[in-house]
DNA sequence: TCGTTATATTAAACAATGTTCAATTTAATC
DNA sequence: GATTAAATTGAACATTGTTTAATATAACGA
């Protein structure tokens, strides 16, 4: 292989990001590009029925590009969910700030939930779809957030504990935040699909529509769950 | 127009169901059949995957078959969930229908819930999916099904408060049924998408896999809700 | 028994999808 | 200004759900 150096040598070049650029955007421009369009696409008709070519049209690009910047549909989605619970977890913080009573702060948890998987349902539905194992990997982030999230909920609990004290025992309060959390999560769920099912008999004149039958469960349950909570554990 | 009734007259015959059938199956086990290879296949590879030409096939027959007997793909789906529901039912009534104390059963029937999910995973995604509103109705007997479910749950709800006295307020059971259930769902979905995220410091040396992580939230869920449940209401 | 009629099923087509990749355009480099 | 490498295209590919004209077949009437 004689000719081989000869040939290397032309590899040896430095590589330029902006060698042979056709439009105006850089690599990470254009990644937010996508993931925004394929956001507001999805807010509109649903991340079921949003396609590659629909989302290269409306920044102006050929479907083919997206793969040089992602690795298939699904990738793009996962950086969408990755927004979705950015503003999910904005809006839970923001739904409880000012308030310092933590029982009363997790009924606010609760409805800002409900009130977040109600106004963006196609978002929220595409964030807990769960295909089939796709080969694209979970941005580490994700983790993150939802751990930020079950935060908000651990420290209600605890404060609920003992306002004052602070030694309590770090995994039973996960646990507790995760098991209610989850009812909170399943009840939204339920409630988007509509599948409570009150017997028509059970109500009064006016039933109450899907909505404020979610909210309902989600109240109940926390109310009951917190009542468990401090029955179970005595203050200290 | 003279010649209309003689074209007429040929319309009056009386259709016949088995005119010009030409294989074996009647429109009933057509159905079934469709059914059962559809629920073979999504076991196999989850309904993500599963194809028109797929079902057509595993019963020999071709896909423009399918399209006399159902409206469309969703609707197979939707009758292949009437199933999966069944199966849920029968596995969750199974679990707990020798267990007298209400507590205790509500357990087992947590347990089940999560096992049967687990264990049917693709059917059970199928079953809550959340596609966007497809043009095919929902069969009537599938609101039957879940009310059957929840009645498991108000049962053990109202023997819980009062073994002997028989008259709880029935609006406040199928309330607190609903929100109970809602959680062992929410934890269920949360844990086959694994999204609980413990800190691993919280936990010890050796940490817990998804499903034992489900089964620990699902019992602390209806402790808790149990406790709350109790507590909040007197006993008669 | 033999056409006639109504149904069941097929085969082929359709438009749309995600994805790939050779060809092309463009910018940076020598 | 020629060369090199990256960015983007555009056309193709295999699949998909679904439709529909054509066909095969069973039941009916005489």
């Amino acid at each position: 292989m004689a000719c081989a150096p000869a040939i290397l040598r032309f590899h040896t070049r430095k590589p330029n990001i902006f060698m042979g650029r056709r439009s105006e955007h850089s690599r990470d421009e254009l990644r937010t590009l996508i993931i925004d369009a394929a956001l507001e696409l999805i807010k509109e008709q649903g991340s079921g029925s949003v396609t590659a070519r629909q989302i290269a049209k409306s920044i102006g690009y050929t479907p083919g590009m997206l793969y040089a910047v992602f690795k298939n549909q699904h990738d793009i989605f996962l950086h969408v969910n990755l927004c979705t619970l950015e503003s999910l977890q904005q809006h839970c913080i923001n739904s409880c700030r000012n308030q310092p009573d933590p029982a009363k702060r997790l009924l606010l948890l609760g409805k800002a939930y409900w009130s977040f998987a109600s106004e963006h349902t196609h978002q929220f539905d595409l964030l807990f779809a769960r295909h089939e194992s796709q080969d694209a990997e979970i941005p580490p982030a994700l983790p993150v957030r939802v751990q930020a999230l079950f935060a908000l909920v651990e420290t209600a609990l605890v404060e609920l504990l003992s306002p004052s004290d602070k030694d309590p025992n770090k995994d039973q309060v996960a646990l507790a935040a995760r098991a209610l959390w989850s009812g909170v999560h399943g009840a939204t769920e339920l409630g988007l699909s509509d599948l409570f099912f009150f017997s028509p008999e059970n109500s009064k004149t006016d039933a109450p529509n899907a909505a404020q039958q979610s909210e309902q469960v989600i109240d109940t349950l926390i109310q009951q769950f917190v009542a468990g909570w401090l029955a179970t554990n005595p203050i200290k």
